[in-house]
DNA sequence: GCTAGAGTAGAACGTTTGTTCTGCACAGGT
DNA sequence: ACCTGTGCAGAACAAACGTTCTACTCTAGC
């Protein structure tokens, strides 16, 4: 399987330039970038690292990364006795912190958080919810709710009499929507920063 | 400048595809996502895009995602009634939030939270944080510290004896470090996915 | 009802794509 | 030194690319 040092640093340099434009070039911009003088070289590479799982093919037949490209070299962390265990699950497979949060981007909106009335889930003033607009929630979900026009962050519940929107703070009641219950969207995600 | 709503809805759809193949489409694709029979129109659309910075080309002609491409609307959160789409023109800003959270990319480390040590100060376990590897943190700040070879995450504070690693929980012990305090960074974010 | 403008369909175009083939160059093993 | 295999250069190819043009279809305003 031909020269996988080699291989790594074409790898290398693909990531530089995805790094620098958020998409493969063609092949044979491949080819500059590269040094092959030849498309059929690419062709080669491209078969390869394909095959290693690197990067795979769209529908149409445009290259593009897989999670594996975006992997980075374990040498590059110096891990010292026990380092905090780097979020190496479902993060270290996202490219950045948009893609872990977000599937879907259009039906997505960020919501700043008022009040305290999460705090107990840790949902605190300031916090920014991210939300994937749709109807049905599940309950337990935590739910963007219309209730006479205001827009409230809520946990969804329900009990003999009904829903109930379920507050995470002892100084707030639940609230019993009476005319029906509209549900904006499911909160996916939260966002703080510290200062 | 056309149909700035239906352009949006079209920046949403190819968002939706980048965050599915990370790459964009030829305009053919393109077209049959959008449901334009015509390239022509593709290429107006595009154009317009460009104009309004969503996207770029790289130096071959493809196209590539701004930065722009990925900043997502924050609305706050009491948002009058009615569609937050249409009202919130002035009050809304777009962040990406990659580009919120993390200010210096290279001296940013995520770590994925243990323990319920923090629960009152609304950092959960399971929950990623964002932490800054520095080695100045001011009292008050949510930190990483080396305590006897382990991490761990607390709040910094001193008292007449000295430094201390503040829990928030009620059910752990302060800590104070005897062998001088050792920061390994300082937490700047905080990522929660649900479900 | 008519006109003006914007937006799309559809086709034409030259270019570039990715694939595939042949032939050369350099390597290691015998 | 000889094979033998692997990898790259270079060219040929159909298919797809993005651009540009014209003509049609809407809609809004008068």
């Amino acid at each position: 399987m031909a020269h996988p040092n080699r291989d790594a640093e074409y790898l290398g340099k693909l990531q530089d330039y995805y790094a620098d434009y958020r998409n493969l070039p063609s092949y044979s911009v491949i080819g500059d970038l590269l040094g092959l003088a030849s498309k059929s070289a690419v062709s080669a590479l491209v078969k390869r690292l394909m095959l290693a799982g690197y990067v795979d093919t769209t529908p149409d037949k445009r290259l593009a990364p897989t999670k594996r490209f975006f992997e980075r070299e374990l040498a590059d962390f110096p891990v010292p006795a026990g380092l905090p265990a780097a979020a190496n699950d479902a993060m270290s497979e996202a490219i950045s912190i948009d893609d872990y949060l977000i599937e879907c981007p259009s039906a997505s909106v960020m919501v700043r958080v008022k009040g305290d009335s999460m705090i107990d889930a840790g949902i605190h003033d300031g916090d920014i919810a991210v939300v994937e607009k749709r109807h049905g929630a599940k309950l337990g979900d935590v739910v963007v709710a219309i209730v006479d026009g205001e827009y409230t962050l809520k946990t969804l519940s329900r009990d003999k009499q009904g829903y109930v929107l379920m507050p995470h703070n002892p100084a707030y009641e639940p609230i019993r929507p009476k005319e029906g219950l509209e549900i904006f969207g499911v909160m996916v995600g939260l966002i703080r920063k510290y200062k």
